[in-house]
DNA sequence: CGTCTATTTGAATGTACTCAAAAGCGGTGG
DNA sequence: CCACCGCTTTTGAGTACATTCAAATAGACG
């Protein structure tokens, strides 16, 4: 598995010297998922935060009637992680599994906690990452409180080319927060209307 | 203004010795903010992160049809900022203003970003508040696409009792994703059923 | 192939919105 | 201190966006 492109990841916000590289990826473990295999159940306590180097997983919720919402997909080079279970190491709301076969690299919890004070700059990176989910989190949910779901489509679209063509249309109704059966309907207006 | 409660709020994560606190609280700006003043208009670069001492803000986005969406209430001792802004510099979409007469502390962004690196505490700080807003924003999403207005409003009233008393219904509508009336009408609804 | 799941399509329904008007409430000035 | 003004809240009727349930079709995978 070719590890660099986390390194890469890494690179674009913080500097690393060859010896930081060398002890952080002595940190790592690699694993792969098979398409529908679970990183993560939901009532279990997370302990790692994964970087994904190929493939692509998704985090999601169950209601109660059954229903999968889905939080974030992470495709190849995204961070991925119940943020509430690891951090306050308590059982978690999140599944995530994997859509397609895919190779992670998992950071022990234990061990990213002794990163942050022995490199600080790491303590800079994952504060640089976390600022940004935040930034497209609060635009999400602005844009679920005052958007159509045509809308809302229209914009994954824009924001996420590559995921379209990947990934199930009932996992994008799941994250744009329709039913399947309502986007296939809104597909094909908007396929009428050209 | 009693500026203590700020080093009280970051005790809560780390621990400053006197003079890092003096440091601190140099760098600091105090502000007073009457009711229906704002603190940062849209398409303006936010400078600031604010923490409030007293009083009560809230910061929205305003839509194409000129309807409001609340992003977030801050009552004392909450830090508010729109975060894309400060982050990117850029212009953001964010409106900040007081719900009723508030004092604030201001920590302009250049100096924050020193502190990052004089006193990496801070930066630690910082992650960690930063962390916590992104677990409540990830539950506040996943709760619009998987509840019912009045499941939301209920949880509302839960997690925010103080709240409840001191805002006007207009802005919890607003923050929970409905119409004032429709909030009206469930209110009333709940009422009945008792 | 055959099976399982995803997607499409349609009809009936429901949750929440729009528009309108009345009632309530709070602040301000005379 | 009362009266008025503006804004919030309530209430109601009609509407719209999105869901539910059902069934048919299409696609993916072994």
């Amino acid at each position: 598995m070719n590890t660099e492109p986390i390194l890469l990841n890494i690179s674009r916000h913080i500097t690393l010297n060859s010896k930081e590289q060398k002890q952080f990826m002595s940190l790592l473990h690699t694993k792969k998922i098979r398409k529908k295999q679970f990183l993560l159940h939901e009532n279990e306590v997370s302990r790692y935060v994964a970087f994904v180097i190929s493939g692509c997983l998704r985090s999601y919720s169950i209601d109660k009637n059954g229903f999968e919402h889905i939080l974030q997909f992470a495709p190849a080079d995204w961070w991925i992680a119940d943020m509430y279970s690891l951090i306050t190491q308590q059982p978690g709301h999140l599944n995530i599994d994997a859509l397609e076969d895919s190779e992670v690299l998992l950071l022990p919890k234990s061990e990213q906690e002794k990163l942050f004070t022995d490199i600080p700059k790491f303590e800079r990176f994952f504060r640089i990452i976390t600022e940004k989910s935040l930034i497209a989190n609060q635009q999400r949910l602005l844009d679920n409180m005052s958007l159509t779901a045509e809308q809302r489509y229209k914009i994954f679209c824009k924001s996420y080319p590559t995921l379209i063509k990947s990934v199930a249309q009932k996992q994008i109704a799941s994250y744009i927060g329709v039913t399947p059966e309502f986007l296939s309907k809104l597909r094909s207006d908007y396929l009428k209307a050209k």
